[in-house]
DNA sequence: TTCTTGACTTGGACTGTGTCCATCGTAGGA
DNA sequence: TCCTACGATGGACACAGTCCAAGTCAAGAA
């Protein structure tokens, strides 16, 4: 949205058309799209869009805490735009649909001292591994 | 170890000496190797052992229940030895070290129905991060 | 013990995901 | 309007993992 946009050129971003197509495509609830699914619908918008600026733009957004990276599997990485809201995730271990989801309780205060071997603890990922309705529907 | 080969030969694996070596590569406590540091281990004791061998073994085992996948970043899967054990994983942010932790609670009891969006939950994986001992040292 | 055979291993080609780089283009200030 | 440093581009490259046809051998049969 262009509040993003706002908040970019104030840290010193140049507002290219590409970087304006990729934040575009990046709004939304629930959005976990792969870097490839970022370039393929901006390239809807702007065809000759590449895949090294969609890979920097998105490394620039993590970096500057606008997008989280999301590591569920060995495949490719997803990129969350709900970054400010801390949340966890919730994973249909078949078809693959991600939702964001907020756990009670505190996850890093489960960790007992005993079970820190003396690690500075800053932060947990949670991910909740299951079957969407579709995907568990017996048989249609 | 040896019981885990006798297990295998009871499931009818042949016990090839590239499988007896992968296994042995894989004992001990808080292993967490990938694939390729599986293949340059097992290539001490058995110097031709093919890529294609440790990462097909790797997946039987996994298949089996014998061995965890553990993807923590975008980054080769890593290994895990201690699948018969639940646990969960705290990891060095800055040098990549794995301990096996065992949080209080019950994870999986923390997402209310209201946040399950209709999927059956059926498991969860957490990852804590931070700094380890060495890497928190301010100066060496 | 030797024979037989299908399960296993091998090297290399191939794919998917991501990074790097030299060169070109352009956003935005002067 | 012009300048120029920042950004975009395409292609080469790197890494992790998969696939395949051909050769090898573990282990049961005789
Ligand atoms: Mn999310
Ligand atoms: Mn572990
Ligand atoms: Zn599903
Ligand atoms: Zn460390």
């Amino acid at each position: 949205m262009s509040d993003l946009l706002e908040r970019l050129r104030g840290r010193g971003w140049r507002i290219t058309s590409q970087r304006r197509v990729v934040v575009e495509v990046l709004d939304g609830d629930h959005v976990h799209l792969t870097a490839e699914e970022v370039h393929s619908r901006a390239a809807l918008r702007l065809p000759e869009i590449s895949r090294a600026t969609v890979y920097n733009t998105l490394g620039e957004l993590v970096s500057l805490g606008e997008v989280m990276e999301v590591c569920t599997d060995g495949r490719a990485k997803r990129y969350d735009p709900n970054a400010r809201q801390p949340h966890q995730h919730l994973i249909c271990s078949e078809c693959g649909t991600i939702r964001d989801v907020h756990p009670a309780g505190d996850p890093l205060g489960d960790l007992p001292a005993t079970e820190r071997f003396g690690f500075t603890v800053s932060g947990v990922e949670v991910t909740y591994r299951g079957l969407c309705p579709s995907c568990a529907r017996p048989l249609g």
